[in-house]
DNA sequence: TTGTACGCGTTATCAG
DNA sequence: CTGATAACGCGTACAA
């Protein structure tokens, strides 16, 4: 590794003046700045980011803990956090707590050890633990996805995404609606099925069945959404996730019923793969590259000690696709 | 921020003593011990990574530079990869260079920044600048997803996974057969091209069309598609990724074509994805979770100077669904 | 405008 | 078994 004396020695200079340049920071002479440059470039030379760190206290570095980056969903939440994170000169500490505490504890104890200037969190199953020793050690924090008592937080309104949900079925003449949905300890699925129930209740209904499973993946949920069916026949399935209509769609035509005609189901995030079956799923959007961008805004105003941002408006969109119809 | 002066303190010894029983070398009595690792735990204590990389010359952390992290692919990817560096005590880096070579610049320079002991890297686009930096500063580096040239390598063999695509259709007794794949500039994507075609000519054909594009998105693969079944009416079309294949069948459907009646579809990869579809798509399936572990044993092997390891097998397995059938 | 010297938090060496 | 102390690479008062 290249440090900073091999610069100042060959640029014939010291390393304080070096470390100027480096910098930008105090008057340097044209011409040993010129000279220093090219000594840098030569020999790719690159500050030492722990040295760095130690000496300025911050390390350019933001925490970012999710539940998992193989669920597509957080995967393109990870995606666009990180890259707003590194157009404003920071970099992004991923971490993937596979929902798993002792994971979220270790990953916490890292963000710790590399002195993170902020943490980005998303739906962590078992906060409390974690987010106390982040909170304890002063480091700002902006929730995602799911609020965290106390923090500022960038997510959806799930609650009235659920009520959307159950809004566009009762348009549509349906009065017996399923409901299916993973992982059941996600506080956004909960919250969403809260929204349903209520936007039912306002009509007077409740839905015919709930169905929560633990698992997220395609062949749980389709196995969810065919319990349900084997036990009621409703005339429209809501999926509290894409993930889980789509295991609907499948379940359905595994009896032999059709989408729309015999049954509608509607989703929820506007994942990629709302477009992929046929007909392609309706579903509520949430728009999450805005989500991930609103967070870094957040946690950068917060590092900063600016003042708080207003709360971000984000926008629950229907997007009426293949999957719904009259009953 | 609590440092090794403070539990010093605390217990009543001397920070060496302490740095002693943190990283569990040297003799200490059992008092000793209880008591600091007591402060440890009240004090909830780390040990600043930066002064600890500083001091003893590994970071333990190990970078991991992606094209996407919103493409499922990389994102199963990153997550494995990064489940086996959690499980062996190292720390992961994970950037997406969202197929920019300024980024891929800016990322090569934070690792090396860093100091991370060690780099995996997968499928970047404009390789070359990057890779050489790394190689010059002595980082042991393993290519996943794709070779590159000089380096370990965890990958499935693409162009044999090609063959296999072709393969099985020709024994369906397809023989006029189209190709749809994107992103163009990908090297799997080529060596899969390139095995088709191979396997093709061991039957005396040739694709009837082949269309490649820029982008991998789903819009993007359904019009690839769609404009190669308005030049031509092949019996078969293969997408070089699950991605492609979708977009296949759903220009098939916008066509009126009945998949696998009319038309057969056949994809690569066997993302989650590939079970959304109805019917389920056929396709070759690569281990993912296996190369992401592979490439970590092989890295730390490298990183501690063992032997180089044998190549992997990686077994490539087609799995039929319900998209391909008898002409 | 440039250089010297100290301290950031650790680990490892060497006395005691 | 325990404790001083010298690096590690860098940024920055302060002196020149």
């Amino acid at each position: 590794m290249t440090k900073i004396r091999d610069i100042a020695k060959r640029a014939g200079a010291s390393i304080a003046t070096v470390s100027r340049v480096v910098n930008g920071s105090g008057y340097v002479s044209a011409g040993m700045r010129a000279r220093i440059e090219a000594a840098v470039r030569e020999l790719d030379y690159r500050p030492n980011a722990g040295a760095r760190a130690m000496r300025s206290g911050s390390s350019r570095m933001v925490g970012v803990l999710l539940p998992a980056l193989d669920v597509h969903f957080f995967g393109i939440l990870a995606h666009t956090v990180e890259q707003a994170l590194f157009a404003r000169g920071y970099q992004a500490m991923i971490c993937s707590t596979a929902e798993s505490p002792e994971h979220e504890a270790a990953y916490v104890g890292a963000m710790l050890a590399q002195q993170v200037d902020g943490v980005i969190m998303a739906a962590v199953a078992s906060d409390g633990a974690g987010v106390g020793r982040l909170v304890a050690a002063g480091v700002p924090i902006v929730a995602v996805d799911r609020a965290l008592p106390g923090l500022a937080a960038v997510a959806v309104d799930h609650h009235a995404g659920g009520r959307m949900l159950a809004r566009h079925l009762l348009d549509l003449g349906h009065r017996a609606i399923g409901v299916v949905g993973a992982p059941d300890h996600s506080a956004p699925v909960q919250e969403r099925l809260a929204g349903i129930t209520a936007e039912l209740a306002g009509a007077g209904l409740a839905p015919v069945a709930v169905r929560l499973g633990a698992e997220h993946g395609f062949e749980a949920c389709r196995a969810l959404a065919d319990a349900l069916l084997g036990e009621v026949l409703p005339t429209a399935i809501i999926g509290t996730t894409d993930m889980a209509a789509i295991g609907a769609i499948h379940a359905a035509a595994g009896r032999g019923l059709v989408v729309p005609r015999d049954l509608s189901v509607i989703g929820f995030d506007d994942l990629p793969a709302a477009r992929y079956t046929i007909p392609q799923l309706t579903t509520v959007a949430q728009p999450v590259r805005e989500i991930g961008q609103a967070a870094v805004e957040r946690l950068l105003a917060l590092m900063e000690g600016k003042p708080a941002l207003p709360p971000p408006v984000l926008a629950l969109r229907l997007v009426e696709r293949g999957t719904t119809g009259r009953v």
